[in-house]
RNA sequence: GGCGGAGUGGCCGAGUGGCUUAGGCAAGGGCCUGCAAAGCCCUGUACACGGGUUCGAUUCCCGUCUCCGCCUCCA
């Protein structure tokens, strides 16, 4: 089976096929850089991340667009506050963001276009829509008018009632559903040349004008947190759709972090934010809790369920570790079919780590027995598998030898070596109190040792 | 009010019209071990409630209750 996704605009699944063979074009909704990032952000970034690890992997030519928001209200306002330049907050920020996707294992985008450095492509797309009727200038606002555009609503299931956009409090506006492309500038805002004279630009015109850029007028998936649907992704498709172009043939919308009941947002105050959280858990282990559940499915955030997930990826470098200090570097295989099947499925991750614990144990009941090549097979599909979901724990990225100085790792271990054969030789004479006394020493400094049949392996402790 | 999602064994978290008692964590029993740790094996028989469809429903339909989200900035 290929792979199939759950298409948002369809509320169902269908069979992931590209527009362009052996390739896969992709546009996620990223952050607008207004504050510090928190657990639930990057879980999108997370998400995505997976998403293009699984395309690549089989066999497609990823471009994978994820803009940054650098103009908008609470910028302009948050700023203000702290009595600093818009641009040099956005850009802290932006910086804040790129380092939490990066200390997850977040592969970069292909690219990472900002709101700012596309306003030509937004008037031009502005200019189409008004020269096709769909949308108008008035008193130096740009509306898109969502009557003229009978699909409006499609994405999002809404029915055109009685809402009325965000907007609303803007003159000028022909309908209520109409939504601004283009703010005119008040004083004392930053603001850009416009034939309609200076302004900025509305929130939802960016990803179109920079989505056709990038990808053209037409790409396979469209990504971004499910409180995007509307009205964001409904705008973003009616101002593409209605300038002629195709736009998205896929939308993928991930669920999102919850703490308390409540989904986790800054208005609300209840939010976990990545550096906070990485003084707890290592990052490798932090990003196994975030892309263990479906991604359409809520995170309750609970510090006990995290701590699962700890042990949980434990487990797994564990079975890898022991493998490689008893019988060599082990390589990276293929997944095996459970896991293909499971990524395959909407991409299926709890599924998917259940078959890496299955190999994970397979490969623990073969080293028991001794069967060593049993054992490396099981573990090499363990890492090919780990891999597609940027969490193999031998990784340059995730071991140790990645953190910690090389040279002094050797020197550690010298050190460590020495005292294990002092151990051993007062087991061998049944001195178990200096056995156990070495063992202590060497925990408390870190290090924990466990006795196997091929001999003790140790480890360092966090 | 409109639209949408969810309620699964002690916990996290999948899934399916009849036998997956997914997987993980925790617990109890066992094997292994000088001890410890790790590992492996076994045990626990869940699917909010009330109806309906069906030979058969946790899985489909209707209703009820509870929770959550979007409809305003939001991953």
């Amino acid at each position: 089976m290929s792979l199939h996704i759950f298409d948002s605009a369809t509320r169902g699944q269908r069979e992931f096929t590209p527009l362009k063979d052996g390739a896969a074009s992709i546009y996620v909704c990223g952050a607008t850089v207004q504050g510090i990032p928190h657990i639930g952000h990057v879980r999108s970034g997370l998400n995505f991340d997976v998403l293009r690890r699984w395309l690549t992997h089989t066999g497609h030519d990823v471009t994978l667009v994820r803009n940054v928001t650098d103009i908008e209200d609470k910028i302009i306002t948050k700023a203000a506050e702290a009595g600093r330049p818009w641009w040099e907050w956005a850009a802290t920020h932006e910086r804040a963001f790129d380092e939490a996707y990066d200390v997850l294992g977040c592969l970069p985008p292909t690219i990472q276009p900002r709101a700012t450095g596309h306003i030509t492509q937004m008037v031009e797309l502005m200019q189409r829509l008004i020269d096709e009727g769909h949308a108008y200038a008035a008193e130096g606002d740009v509306y898109f008018s969502v009557p003229s555009y009978p699909a409006y609503g499609e994405l999002s299931g809404r029915p055109l009632d009685d809402w009325t956009q965000g907007e609303s409090t803007l003159r000028g506006k022909r309908d209520h559903h109409d939504f601004t492309l283009w703010k005119s500038a008040k004083p004392g805002e930053p603001s850009w040349p416009s034939p309609w004279g200076r302004g900025r630009p509305g929130w939802h015109l960016e990803c179109s004008a920079m989505a056709s850029m990038y990808l053209g007028p037409e790409f396979d998936i469209h990504g971004g947190g499910i409180d995007l649907v509307f009205p964001h992704h409904e705008n973003e498709q009616a101002q593409s759709r209605a300038a002629g172009d195709g736009f998205s043939r896929y939308w993928m919308h991930n669920a999102w972090v919850t703490m308390s009941g409540e989904k986790m947002s800054k208005s609300l105050g209840n939010v976990v934010s990545i550096p906070e959280m990485i003084n707890r858990v290592r990052p490798q282990e932090l990003r196994y809790y975030l892309v263990g559940p479906h991604y359409r499915s809520m995170i309750e955030y609970s510090e006990a369920a995290l701590e699962e997930s700890v042990r949980a990826y434990q487990r797994v470098e564990s079975f890898l570790r022991k493998i490689t200090q008893r019988t060599g570097v082990v390589g990276i295989a293929e997944p095996n079919t459970e896991f293909v099947a499971a990524m395959n499925a909407d991409l299926a991750t709890p599924a998917a780590l259940a078959a890496v614990h299955n190999a994970v144990r397979v490969g623990n009941t073969a080293l028991d027995d001794g069967d060593e090549s049993a054992a490396r097979e099981a573990a090499a599909a363990v890492r090919g598998m780990t891999e597609v979901l940027g969490l193999d724990p031998l990784s340059e990225r995730w071991s140790d030898s990645s953190t910690v100085d090389t040279g002094l790792r050797s020197a550690v271990a010298a050190l460590v070596e020495d005292l294990l054969e002092e151990r051993q030789r007062a087991r061998a004479n049944k001195d178990f109190a200096l056995a156990d006394a070495i063992r202590d020493r060497l925990l408390n400094a870190g290090v924990a040792v466990e006795d196997t049949p091929g001999g003790p392996l140790w480890t360092v402790k966090d």
